[in-house]
DNA sequence: AAAAAATACCGTCAAAACACCTTTTTATTA
DNA sequence: TAATAAAAAGGTGTTTTGACGGTATTTTTT
């Protein structure tokens, strides 16, 4: 019998019978290995000090003390190597976003099936990431969305696409001039844009349009 | 022998053989019909208004006149219901992030094999998106960076209590006479904060300043 | 206690930003 | 095609910003 390279798994959830139940779903798969538990993220946090680091941690997200999104970062900060399911009871766009920003790789549902844990861990491991449909259907939204505010504001504010652009412009270290050159118009013209636009808004400063375009969503910071 | 009801494809793309090409290889597939093509976006919205609306775009990246991002976001905009695929040579990061801003639910590259293409189309018109491990990949790449700036900046530039507060209100319309005002210092101290900011930060103006704050979170837009 | 380093402060000046008001050019449409 | 609206460009003056080259005071280090 060969001995196997086995994937080192760590647990952290707060539910005790959830966690040793997937512990032992886990060890039963034959290249996984559930080394250690840990019932939040403090707890994790003092307890990979003492244990090997793991390969991959498979992360609750709502757990008292601190939560899944927190774990992740810091883990993302301190460990850049290992990898993070995040594991969720709910499929809501927001958590699955954030999950993904603090540096996750993966995200399923506390009911799915066995077969797709491991499914979910064997392509983390190997493609370094995992993708249902689920979460590909969330992400492809949320991207989509970015774009949309642009649109919803020019209606509000009614700014036009000339508008917009210097808007974009005016959120970089260009000054007005340089401004003007690039868009192709005399610096009065940009002068122009500027003082209407304060009138529309109600701001007198250059800061004041920067901070408009970035709450709108015209500038993504 | 059944009436199908096909979906309408149209295809847009500057290379008249590849698209002559494409056009057989749609309408082989049972469900679906080439309905008209164009050269490019302002080609396309000129057929579109004598044309049927199509369900579906196939819509290059890469064209002159108007290209496939202003295409999807006039498309977006104009017939929220008909669904983009992306077409591109190219499998860069940027672009794939831009066209699902732009709003396409999927992406596929032109060497692509006619089952992809297929399986693509079937997709998005049955789940509403079409994601390949190509696009999951970038994009989770691409939401994981989001949160990563955050954390590393704010080690590397280490701001005082002082700093912070100044950039909080250079975010304002206040001048920086008033905010000297307002932080009981004399406007040349506030000079120097900036200043000081100025040179640690690499940058130059106040909008750099306020970009900066915002990027990194010492503002909530 | 001397040296070093932050910290707060100052003057000048050119460039950029802002205000206000006018004229030319380009589109629109009646 | 003349009337009109809208976009672009211009003139002039004030205020704010940013660059440069400094000094006095407090705090930290040695």
């Amino acid at each position: 019998m060969k001995p196997i390279e086995k994937t080192n798994v760590a647990l952290v959830d707060d539910h005790v019978l959830l966690r040793n139940g997937l512990a032992g779903l886990i060890s039963s798969f034959d290249e996984y290995h559930a080394i250690f538990e840990a019932d939040n993220g403090r707890d994790f946090i003092d307890k990979i000090k003492t244990n090997p680091v793991p390969d991959l941690v498979l992360l609750d997200i709502n757990m008292p003390e601190m939560d899944g999104y927190a774990t992740a970062q810091w883990l993302k900060q301190t460990y850049p190597l290992v990898r993070i399911l995040a594991l969720s009871m709910y499929d809501n766009e927001t958590s699955i976003i954030r999950m993904f920003k603090a540096g996750a790789r993966g995200y399923i549902l506390k009911d799915s099936e066995p077969r797709e844990l491991k499914k979910a861990l064997d392509s983390i491991m190997s493609k370094g990431f995992y993708n249902s449909d689920l979460v590909s259907s969330k992400l492809i939204h949320s991207i989509n969305k970015l774009d949309d505010k642009e649109s919803e504001v020019k209606q509000l504010v009614d700014l036009n696409d000339r508008e917009i652009q210097f808007l974009k412009l005016a959120c970089t270290e260009m000054t007005y001039k340089e401004i003007a050159e690039k868009m192709f118009l005399s610096p009065r013209t940009i002068d122009g844009y500027r003082d209407e636009l304060f009138e529309k808004l109600g701001i007198s400063t250059r800061v004041g349009l920067v901070m408009f375009a970035v709450r709108n969503g015209i500038v993504i910071p």
